[in-house]
DNA sequence: TGAACATATGAAGATATATTCATGTAAAGT
DNA sequence: ACTTTACATGAATATATCTTCATATGTTCA
């Protein structure tokens, strides 16, 4: 395993982008199905502009995708490696007695 | 797959550990063998407390372990669930075309 | 076209994080 | 006991990040 400069910057921030607990919280939700913008801020109960603001860092990572569908985005995840990657790392976490 | 608020906090407790360049680079380094603090500085081209300091949080979310030998500590990664999930990552982030 | 709806974005303030500096602690050798 | 070596830690400053507020953009419908 090589790890080029460009390589560590893409890494990290994919890893800092995982790294807040209402990005996590919107992967989990988006887990069961592709969300609008306003179900996701409803649902999480949050506000629609921080929600926006979120969205953007997860998409620059390629962890989300969206689509249009009239004057809606409809978010998802943008592979199953994200669920995946997630619940390794969940059960990493749980591994402390 | 159940996201408990600790749960939470502990998967981003992990993620932000590894979101920084320089801790990344010391789990990098760590791959090949245990090394002390002096040996990790000198390698890694880092200040000695910056890398205490690092080595503090790596510690914190298990994902490093020591063992001392006479005054020296030996820091090593805590499994090879670490490494693993770290070339799944690097793959994810090559994925990009 | 104008109004309402859905989402994005820039700027500003608050908070968190990282690095450095100075110093503390602990082990080993003299 | 004192000095040196190895590492840890607290405080301070610098930088990054998050949230909110205000506003902009784009879409649909009357």
């Amino acid at each position: 395993m090589t790890l080029s400069n460009q390589t560590i910057s893409e890494v990290t921030d994919l890893f800092k982008a995982l790294s807040d607990p209402g990005r996590l919280k919107i992967i989990y939700a988006l887990s069961d199905s592709e969300m609008s913008v306003t179900e996701l801020a409803e649902s999480l109960d949050i506000e629609q502009s921080s929600l926006s603001h979120q969205l953007k860092i997860l998409k620059n990572v390629r962890l989300v995708s969206v689509r249009r569908e009239g004057r809606k985005r409809l978010y998802s995840l943008a592979d199953e490696h994200v669920y995946t990657l997630l619940t390794q790392v969940i059960s990493h976490a749980n591994e402390k007695r």
